[in-house]
DNA sequence: TCGCACATGTAACGCGTTACATGATTAC
DNA sequence: GTAATCATGTAACGCGTTACATGTGCGA
């Protein structure tokens, strides 16, 4: 009825690249797919006891958990297994909610200039955001070289890059369609 | 606590266009917020009988109701007043999850030919909403060339056929990245 | 010794989707 | 008459966020 929970096959594919803590699933996300995917605690621990339990991960003996009682979590055979059926299968396409863009379409509600500040400060966010990107690829190309994952990374990346582009692009000129359409 | 509902909001907006019932409401939002925004038949009748009961909107009534029993409802001036409110507040950013995205974004652990199908699906999808946009562009400008909504309108439906334009481009670029990475 | 980053979790809450349910009107 | 579209709702379900709770180890 309601949709699957995709929170899992996340934590698979993280699970894929490398053994990982919680901890590291966490921040690896939000390192490199921030742009397109984000977790929250809320689901990452449930999930990954989840997982545990089904028998598709299995955490390191806690001796081997190192120091500040991290839990190193290992893909099984299974867990190998049920990513790789979910990633054959085609993706669902999530419903989408751009808070920004709805308020423009009701911009007409609002004064111009009101709506030109609101471009400005979107225009500014994407530039950092922008630079972000370009600076995590660089830093990617320079610490994986070999890995077999680099290039589906940089996909990923350049997918974040072309997109933050046209939307600053969109933004210039928009900033300018409200320009002239005031006078 | 949990995020606030916004579909009043998307509501209220579509009511400050034009008065309309909850079927007219959805459909509006089908045609013209498809690319950034949706609704569910199950938020959207609740949504309405709850904005009524707080006010916010009024149901013509039953006899002007026109056949079939729809509904027309009407913005109050107190739910002007609230999505006034609502829509000079900053947009929140939803947390995006691109299941696509991340399909791809673990695609080591598939073949190199399933990953260019998967862009070449995807490629094919974008052709088929970029007309869409394109057409609807067209559309707006002959339907309404007076509203004062439509610099916004279009605005938003810039924003859609750029970043489509920017995926389309995209996928060209991974797709022959990957052929060239096969040899 | 004080604060920050590391590290793992739980509970409340309600949003949003899906599926179900129902009936009227129009067009062929 | 019968299918499609118009039209309005309800109920189940669980996903996902937010806030809370707790403790460790390292560096300044």
């Amino acid at each position: 009825m309601a949709k699957e929970n995709k929170t899992q096959y996340a934590i698979l594919g993280m699970l894929s690249i490398a053994p990982m803590s919680g901890y590291d699933i966490r921040a690896t996300i939000k390192k490199s797919t921030a742009n397109f995917w984000a977790e929250s605690d809320g689901q990452l621990y449930p999930a990954l006891a989840m997982l545990t339990k089904q028998g598709l991960v299995v955490c390191a003996a806690a001796k081997d958990c190192g120091a500040r009682g991290k839990k190193l979590y290992c893909l099984t055979q299974q867990g190998r297994q049920a990513l790789q059926t979910w990633l054959e299968l085609p993706p669902e396409n999530q419903s989408i909610r751009n808070e920004l863009l709805l308020k423009l379409f009701f911009g007409a509600n609002l004064s111009s200039s009101m709506n030109q500040e609101r471009l400005a400060l979107y225009r500014y966010q994407l530039k950092i955001q922008l630079n972000d990107l370009l600076m995590t690829q660089q830093d990617l190309q320079r610490r994986f070289p070999d890995s077999t994952h680099l290039p589906y990374w940089l996909m990923s990346l350049r997918y974040g890059i072309r997109l933050t582009e046209a939307k600053l692009a969109w933004c210039e000129t928009e900033i300018e369609h409200l320009k002239r359409l005031e006078q």
